[in-house]
DNA sequence: ATGAAAGCGCTAACAG
DNA sequence: CTGTTAGCGCTTTCAT
C-alpha cells in the first residue's frame, strides 16, 4: 500500500497525506487532527513514503555512499560504524563499497557510483591520486568528503588526521626512550598520508641530529602481504634496528609475523610503536603502544561536512585536521 | 544529462536509447549502428539511467541491504566485504547498517529498511528473536535471508554454520590433549547459535563420560566487555579450569585480557580454543588456536541466495549449513 | 527498426 | 485548511 492509496481510504487528496507524513502538515497548515488521522492510519498500514518516488520528485535519496579501501580493516570499519549512525539518526542511508586497496578497482567502483544517484560521498581513497580519480571526482554530481588519506591536488573538503604531527609523536616517544636505531615500515609511498607521517619521523630524527638509515625504511602499500615483506626486509639487515615504526595499522601484523619468526623479544630486542589502535592491541604480548587515531571524531566530521554539503550550508571549514594521541604501553622499553 | 536529453541530442527516442543502454537493443531490434551510437554517446557524455527513475518504474533499486550487529567485529566486517563483493559483480549495491548488538536498535532499523525500498536483505541478527523482529520480518514486502545467527522459529532462507559439530570440534580438540576441566564462554544465551555450540561441547564431553561444571560456564552476550566479565568469573574460580573454549570471536579479548591480568601462562596455566579466525590470532603469543568459519563461503552462498529470492529464482536449498575447520596453533598443549 | 504515450509514487507550485 | 495538477527519469506496451 502506498500513500495514494491511504489517501483514497481516508478520502483525502494524496497532497495532504504526503504534506502529513512528511511533517510539513505544520507549514501548509492542514488540520492537527487531520495530520493525527494520517500518522494513525499510515501507522496501522504500515505505510511510509516510497522513497524511490520522492526521491525523484526531489533529486534527493537519503543515501551517501561510503567507499573504503577495506571493510576488513578495524580502521575502516571503526570509522563505517560511527559514521554509518551518525548519518542514520539524520534519517540518511549508507550505501558501502570497498575497494580492496586496489586504485584501478577504486576508479571503476568511483566511476559507476558516480553515475548511480547518490546525496553525497564519503571517500576514504586507496590513497594514490591517480589522474583518473582526479577526473572522477570532478565530476561528481554531488557533494564529496574526503577522509584519512588524502591528497594535495585535492580541492574536495577533507577530514584527516595531522599526520605530520602523528609521526613525529611516534618517532619522539622512540628518541625518549633514547632509541638511536629506528626503522620505519611505510605504507604506500605515494601516499600523501604515508608521507606525512614519514616527514614526521625524519622531522623528529633531525631534531635530535639524527638521521634514518635508508636501509630500515621498507614496506609498500596497505595490504598485509606488504607489511610482512617490509618487515622482512628491516629485520633480516645485517645491523638490526632498536625500534620500528609501523606507519600504518596492517603493517604491524607483518612486524609482528616477522618477529615472531625470528625470534626476536619485544621489546627487549626490538622497541615498536604501531600507528592505529585496534581492538587486540592492548592483548598482544606486550601490549603495544600505539598512536592512536581518533576515529569517531573523524567520522563524525566527516558525516558532518557532507550533512552540510549536501543541505547547501557552507561549511566552517573546508580542511579539517585531528591530532592522534600516543597510546603507551609495554611494547617500547 | 539524463537519457532523454541524450535522445533529443542524437535526434532519437528515450526509448531507443533506453533500450540501447539498457542492453535490450537486441530484443527490440534496435539497429547495431544505433546501439553503437547511443553507446559511444552515453560513454561520452558520462550518462547512464538514473536508477531511481529506472527503478521506480521497474519496482527494482538494485541494492539490497545488509544489518550486522557489528561492523567492527571481523568476522562481520569479512563478511561484509565479500557480500558486497558478490554483489557489486552482479551490479547490485549495498546498504549497510549497524545495529550495535543492540536488541533495540536491532527491531527500530529493521522497521525503518522495511519501510524504504530495498530489493532484499541480508540479516545477520543481534541473536534474540524477539516477537517484535519476528513480526517485522515477516512483513518484509522483499526477500530476507538470514545469516550467522539463526533462530529455530524462522523460515526465512537462512546460511550458517553447523554450529552444534562446531562446538564439538572446539572441546574434541581439548580432551584429545587430555584436558578434563574445561571452562566455557558463551555468548548471549537466548541465541540458538550460541546454544547450538555449547550443545556440541556438552555432547563431546559426555561422550568422554565428561560434565561441564556448571561454575565454568560463563559469559552473556556479544560485546567485549561481556566477555571480560565472564572470563573474570571463570578465571577466578578457586578450581581453576585447565582450559577454555571461547564460543564467539568476541570473547578471547575477554579471556586474554584478564588472564593477563591473574598473569596465567597459555597454555602452561590455562589452554584457549577461541571461535572465529582473527587477523591477529596467528601473531598473539602463543599464536591461538582457532574455530574457523568459512566467512567468504557464507557471504557467497548468502548473496547468491538473496539474488535467486530477488530474481524468483526458486532457490535449492533454503537452509545452508557450513562446516567449520580446527585451525590448531599453540594454545593448547 | 523506431516512436508515442502511459504510468511507477511522490512532492510542490498553484489554486481555492 | 485542502485539492488539482504537473512532472521528476525511466521502462514498457502498443503503434507504425
Amino acid at each position: 500500500m502506498n500513500i495514494s492509496e491511504l489517501a483514497d481510504e481516508l478520502n483525502l487528496s494524496v497532497t495532504t497525506v504526503s504534506r502529513a507524513l512528511s511533517g510539513q502538515g505544520e507549514k501548509y497548515r492542514v488540520s492537527k487532527a487531520t495530520v493525527q488521522r494520517v500518522l494513525d492510519a499510515a501507522e496501522k498500514h504500515h505505510v511510509a513514503p516510497d522513497p524511490l518516488g520522492a526521491g525523484l520528485q526531489r533529486g534527493k535519496l537519503g543515501m551517501v555512499g561510503l567507499l573504503v579501501p577495506d571493510i576488513t580493516n578495524s580502521f575502516f570499519s571503526g570509522l563505517a560504524r560511527s559514521i554509518e549512525l551518525v548519518l542514520r539518526k539524520r534519517g540518511m542511508t549508507v550505501q558501502l563499497c570497498d575497494t580492496a586497496e586496489d586504485e584501478h578497482c577504486e576508479v571503476e567502483v568511483l566511476e559507476h557510483i558516480l553515475k548511480r544517484r547518490l546525496d553525497g560521498l564519503i571517500l576514504a581513497p586507496v590513497g594514490k591520486s591517480s589522474e583518473r580519480l582526479l577526473r572522477a571526482l570532478e565530476s561528481a554530481p554531488f557533494p564529496v568528503v574526503i577522509v584519512d588519506r588524502i591528497f594535495p591536488e585535492i580541492t574536495l573538503p577533507t577530514v584527516s588526521l595531522d599526520n605530520e604531527a602523528a609521526g613525529r609523536l611516534a618517532a619522539g616517544h622512540l628518541l625518549a626512550h633514547g632509541h638511536r636505531r629506528i626503522a620505519c615500515l611505510r605504507g604506500d609511498r605515494e601516499s600523501h598520508t604515508d608521507r606525512a607521517r614519514f616527514r614526521g619521523v625524519q622531522a623528529a630524527m633531525q631534531q635530535a641530529g639524527l638521521q634514518l638509515d635508508p636501509a630500515l625504511v621498507q614496506g609498500a602499500g596497505y595490504t598485509r602481504a606488504a607489511g610482512v615483506e617490509g618487515a622482512q626486509n628491516i629485520l633480516s639487515q645485517p645491523h638490526r634496528p632498536d625500534a620500528v615504526i609501523s606507519l600504518n595499522g596492517q603493517g604491524i601484523l607483518g612486524i609482528l609475523e616477522v618477529a615472531a619468526e625470528k625470534n626476536l623479544q619485544i621489546p627487549a630486542d626490538l622497541s615498536v610503536v604501531a600507528f592505529d589502535e585496534q581492538p587486540w592491541s592492548a592483548l598482544v604480548k606486550p601490549p603495544l603502544t600505539t598512536i592512536e587515531q581518533p576515529v569517531e571524531l573523524i567520522a563524525k566530521k566527516a558525516a558532518e561536512l557532507i550533512c552540510e554539503k549536501i543541505s547547501g550550508t557552507k561549511p566552517k571549514q573546508r580542511h579539517i585536521v585531528l591530532q592522534a594521541v600516543l597510546r603507551e604501553r609495554k611494547s617500547v622499553a
